[in-house]
RNA sequence: GGGCCUGUAGCUCAGUUGGUUAGAGCGUCCGCCUGAUAAGCGGGAGGUCAGUGGUUCAAAUCCACUCAGGCCCA
């Protein structure tokens, strides 16, 4: 760092800005930058910011720097608007991951493997494996310049945090929104546990496999012809859950049919029946079904089937009932009956679905039909009970293996005459991805948060957030709470949240919710266990009386669902509602700002929001509900430059390290946010960084080294009381100092609107277009000519506000060069990021002269154009350029000294010759209608019409451009139109070369004289002779003396007419004309092109 | 299986309430400029707006379906 006015950047920053951003940070670590500022806005006022806590147990990738980038842009935005940004950080560490990261670290598998190891010991590993990659963390979000406040991170596993949660889950306790019902998880009955999603996402968990495709029997309790039995058929690849039968589902949409099946033996007319019987099957299914030869006796919708009972295929055994939540006191007896669902499908099967409680569908149907569901194998895999016939034949045994059971069963069905149709199939299923053991479906205990009881408020109050962009709220986010389900909030593992829930042993029914460590201390008789820290195992131990029957309280054993501990956040970061929670909650509630990933949609966004809208009815947040978040800007996926997901097994993962240092952070950062909409997949193209670094901060280090380089030979002092005021400068200056109004006024609307991508674009549109290209390159002259006086001053202070302007604008998005350059404009104001970000000086937009500079580039690209087609190069000066177009005020505008001055000198040209309104002989006038206008009015006839406009002649088209209006007779009805129904355009007729867009048409007035050759030829000596300059290693401000000669006349009247000219462009003393030969000493011959020549002698003066 | 997003030039992306010549940058070819020079500027070529069908006077834009990629949920 530097606090030198104008110091120069380092001479490699463009190429390997690595080793200065190194130095930036440096200095805002030596000089504690970010704490300073911190404590500076201690008392403004607040803009809340949350850090969704990131998961330390894994590295952090590039999405998670364009998270962080957008997080920090947004924070330091809002900072140099004054406001107080509090930067918490917080740490996720429970959760299954956590888990598995530790059990592959011990080198052992499964809840059996931990139990042994010990579930204090595997904490205590747990508790120390998140920080794993802390560093990793840290120091990647310091080096992309995220300012966070590392100091007092609030973590989920620390007691503090834990006791707020457990305070939030007594309040739901208490409100009557938590209940426990059966979750139907994929289950390993070898490990004694259930898979979670993400496990079951591995690799090699599904695979085919063989397993009995049965359809089977089911009679019905009525039955209408003894000599023809009735059943419903249905299909399974599971026959070990068949006993635990407990309905069939049919949908009630669909039709059924009662078909009567004949079962024949021998072949053809010698075939004899020896079996028929009637069965019912969805009616788009009875041809895959049925053999062939069928017969519909009856079709009816599933609608009316409901209801039906049928004899069950074994006898239920006592005492293995599974009851769904709040069951009638008949639930055993609705069993066996058709049930509606509207799960069911046609696409393979009976259309009729054999329900167990080994399915998530089944135990919907349990729980909504009030049915008792009897368990089969149990939480081990194995068969709880004999499995008896109602002869009271044993099927399969206690302690069978599930699997085992499928031949078992299928027998037996065979043997009594049960069996439809036995097959095998190969089909996909799930095993375990530890022991490889197959799956199945089982209920487990499930603690749930009633959260359907409140979703109307949720929906409504998401209409109060702003979603960037829109339609995650609307759509994804939208659609999701509107089909809410009450939120699981158990978890059958170790590393968690306990959930504060103890139960009688007595009466299941008797639920404690303890809301604090000091609350559970008191029941537990004053006394926790040696070593308590409300984690597994201690606080299993601690047991107290029911207040109700006597009996013994036991703590649940499920942890909480790690998404209710980073929903949260809000409350437990502060330890709220404990000590000075409360308060600084106050403070910092709801949040102002919030942005994460869209894989966030249903976790923490949801998880906020469904913890918040339920917190803030709770009377101490004033009971008015109201969202957690007010803005929420969602990033989407970084993919590789192929759109392919990076994944480290395809091996297309970007290391934010490599990219960082190979371009910098403020590219990555920059290119991550403006290269795209951020919620859009994101393609990281190593190419587009590098693009960005040459292009955007290329120009902009590229513009501040002109500027600093004179600057520092000219002392420039930006307070200097010499330098006019805007006002007083001229055209150009007055220009750039408009759009760099614009340009605050835009990146302010964009920054409101947290639409980060074009605040960015329209910086980059504005510094190598407005700042490089166009003020700069045209007004160089005016930085490097000899004498200090007012025009200069101007220059060097219009072109150091637009500078400045942007080191402040930028300096959200690009933190590092911001603060480069900021130390080196303004040396003594301190950080650019404690600075206020510009408003507009609306005093300065001048609308006129940003119109006449549009106008400017469009006319000095047709004369580029035309040059270029006639093949006469720039240094050949023109004697005029004549423009037209019909419209009036481009005319007056390009005839004002600005515009006239910088199209002139843009493309060498003496004179403006001719700048009119077309008279109609060079060119012909054309009008094409206005759709946008006319479609309207017209509807159907706007293709006749437009027609009709196309025709109209010259001279209409005039006419109407005049003002007039004109009648035309379209499908036999008369158009009158306007001047604004019309778009008037040009078709040329010249026979010399021009150039038009359909608005302007321009030529040039070729023909050179004398004087003209001369000044071409004069021209091409100063090229020449600035060449040599360098190339003889002179310094810019060097002067020199040159001797010329040449023997040809041309050449040596050129030179002697524009002696000045030449002398005062190469910043020559004195410019002499006299005999040289080549063979003297410094002589140069120097090729002017057109095979002349120029023999010159340089020297330093 | 359900919901959502995306598909525009070789590449990365813009594209207003639907309005008639679909733009930019990079790349490529050609040229210019030359004291910002390890820079700068311009011109040309390059498009079935993923596909099919529909609505409309008019579709990249609205609707339906299909295909491809992605995310979330099951």
């Amino acid at each position: 760092m530097t606090d030198t006015l104008f110091a120069p950047l380092p001479d490699d920053l463009t190429a390997k800005p690595d080793a200065a951003e190194a130095e930036v940070l440096a200095h805002w670590r030596a000089n504690d930058v970010f704490g300073t500022l911190q404590r500076a806005r201690s008392r403004a006022p607040s803009f809340v910011f949350w850090e969704g806590p990131p998961t330390a147990n894994g590295r952090p990738g590039i999405h998670h720097v364009l998270a962080r980038t957008i997080k920090d842009a947004v924070c330091r935005w809002q900072t140099m608007n004054g406001k107080r940004v509090v930067r918490k950080a917080g740490w996720d560490t429970h959760g299954l991951p956590v888990e598995l990261e530790v059990e592959k670290k011990l080198g052992i598998s499964g809840k059996p493997d931990i139990e042994r190891y010990g579930v204090a010991a595997f904490n205590k590993q747990c508790r120390e494996s998140v920080w794993t990659y802390q560093k990793d963390w840290e120091q990647l979000s310091e080096r992309i310049g995220y300012w966070l406040d590392y100091s007092d991170p609030y973590i989920t596993y620390a007691e503090d945090y834990v006791e707020s949660v457990w305070n939030l889950l007594a309040r739901f306790h208490g409100a009557g929104l938590v209940y426990r019902g059966k979750k139907v998880l994929p289950y390993c009955g070898r490990c004694g546990t259930g898979l979670s999603s993400h496990e079951l996402g591995q690799p090699g968990v599904y695979r085919d496999v063989q397993d009995p495709s049965v359809t089977v029997r089911f009679r019905l309790k009525v039955q209408r012809d003894a000599a023809e039995p009735e059943c419903v058929l249905a299909w399974t690849t599971t026959p070990w859950t068949l006993p635990s039968n407990f309905a069939l589902a049919v949908h009630p949409e669909l039709d059924y049919v009662r078909a009567r099946v004949r079962h024949m033996a021998g072949k053809g007319a010698d075939a004899k029946e020896v079996f028929r019987e009637t069965v019912w099957v969805a009616a788009a299914r009875a041809e895959a079904v049925l053999p062939k030869g069928f017969e519909v006796l009856e079709t009816r919708k599933g609608a009316a089937l409901l209801g039906l009972e049928y004899e069950p295929l074994f006898v239920a055994q006592p005492g293995a009932a599974l009851l769904p939540p709040s069951a009638p006191a008949d639930a055993v007896q609705r069993r066996h009956k058709l049930v509606p669902g509207e799960f069911v499908t046609t696409t393979d099967g009976t259309g009729v679905v054999h329900m167990a409680c080994y399915g998530a569908d089944d135990w919907d149907v349990a729980s909504k039909n009030g049915i008792a569901a009897i368990l089969g194998p149990g939480p081990n895999g194995t068969y709880l009970h004999d499995v008896r016939t109602a002869a009271g034949d044993v099927v399969v045994a206690t302690g069978t293996w599930f699997k085992d059971a499928d031949e078992l069963v299928v027998n037996d069905l065979k043997a009594r005459h049960l069996m439809f149709k036995n097959a095998r199939e190969s089909h996909s299923y799930p095993h375990c991805w530890r022991c490889n053991t197959a799956l199945y479906y089982f209920p487990v205990d499930a603690w749930y948060i009633k959260t359907t009881s409140y979703k109307d408020r949720m929906v409504e109050l998401n209409r109060k957030i702003r979603w960037v962009p829109p339609e995650v709220g609307e759509k994804r986010f939208g659609e999701w709470l509107t089909n809410n389900v009450d939120w699981n909030i158990s978890r059958d593992r170790y590393w968690g949240t306990p959930l504060p829930f103890w139960v009688c042993e007595k009466d299941e029914t008797h639920v404690v919710a303890i809301g604090s460590v000091a609350e559970l201390k008191q029941r537990a008789g004053g006394r926790l266990p040696d070593g308590f820290d409300n984690h597994k195992p201690l606080i299993d131990e601690v047991v107290f009386a029911c207040e109700r029957c006597g009996g013994t309280m036991r703590r649940t054993k499920s942890v909480l669902d790690c998404w209710f501990d980073s929903g949260a956040m809000p409350y437990a970061q502060y330890h709220w509602p404990f000590g000075d929670g409360a308060a600084k909650v106050r403070d910092q509630f709801p949040a102002d700002f919030i942005a994460e990933g869209l894989d966030q949609t249903r976790g923490w966004f949801y998880t906020l929001h469904a913890i918040g809208a339920f917190v803030t009815s709770l009377p101490e947040f004033g009971g008015t509900p109201q969202p957690a978040y007010k803005t929420c800007v969602v990033n989407g996926l970084v993919l590789d430059k192929d759109g392919v997901k990076m994944s480290k097994r395809l091996g297309n993962v970007v290391d934010p390290w490599k990219a960082i240092a190979e371009n910098g952070a403020d590219a990555v950062r920059w290119y991550l946010v403006a290269s795209g909409q951020p919620w859009l997949p994101k393609r990281f193209d190593p190419a587009g960084l590098v693009e960005v670094r040459r292009k955007h901060f290329g120009t902009l280090v590229n513009s501040y080294k002109f500027f600093a380089d004179y600057a520092r030979i000219d002392r420039f002092d930006p307070a200097s009381p010499a330098i006019p005021t805007v006002a007083q400068r001229p055209e150009i200056d007055r220009w750039l100092a408009s759009r760099t109004e614009s340009l605050v006024a835009d990146v302010r609307a964009r920054m409101d609107d947290y639409d980060l991508s074009e605040a960015c674009r329209a910086i980059e549109d504005f510094v190598s277009d407005d700042l490089s290209n166009w003020y700069i390159r045209r007004n160089r002259r005016r930085f490097w000519l000899a004498e200090t006086g007012s025009d200069k001053l101007a220059a060097f202070a219009t072109l150091h506000h637009a500078l400045s302007t942007v080191a402040l604008l930028g300096a959200p998005f690009a933190p590092f060069l911001s603060e480069m350059l900021w130390s080196r404009l303004a040396p003594r104001a301190g950080s650019v990021h404690a600075e206020r970000a510009p408003n507009v000086r609306k005093e300065l937009v001048d609308a006129d002269l940003e119109a006449s500079m549009r106008i400017v580039k469009r006319v000095v690209v047709l004369g580029r154009a035309l040059r270029e087609r006639l093949g006469i190069k720039n240094r050949q000066p023109l004697r005029a350029l004549h423009v037209r177009t019909s419209d009036e005020r481009a005319l007056a505008l390009l005839g004002r000294e600005f515009a006239r001055e910088l199209v002139l000198g843009e493309l060498n040209v003496k004179a403006l010759a001719s700048l009119a309104a077309d008279d109609g002989r060079l060119c012909t006038l054309k009008a094409k209608a206005n759709f946008k206008v006319l479609g309207k009015r017209l509807g159907a006839s706007m293709k006749a019409a437009a027609a009709a406009i196309e025709g109209l002649p010259s001279e209409r088209v005039a006419q109407l451009r005049a003002g007039a209006r004109v009648t035309l007779v379209v499908d036999g009805a008369d158009v009158e139109l306007g001047p604004e129904d019309v778009l008037v355009q040009v078709e040329t007729r010249a026979d010399f070369e021009l150039e038009t867009d359909g608005q302007y048409v321009v030529w040039f007035d070729t023909e050179l004289d004398e004087e003209l050759v001369q000044e071409g030829f004069a021209r091409e000596c100063v090229n020449r002779l600035n060449a040599l300059r360098k190339d003889r290693g002179l310094a810019p401000q060097d002067r020199i003396r040159i001797v010329a000669w040449s023997d040809d006349g041309t050449v040596r009247a050129a030179v002697e007419r524009f002696a000045r000219m030449i002398a005062s462009e190469t910043l020559a003393v004195e410019l002499t004309f006299r005999e040289l030969h080549s063979a003297q000493e410094g002589a140069e011959l120097l090729d002017l092109g057109d095979g002349r020549s120029l023999l010159v002698q340089l020297t330093r003066a």
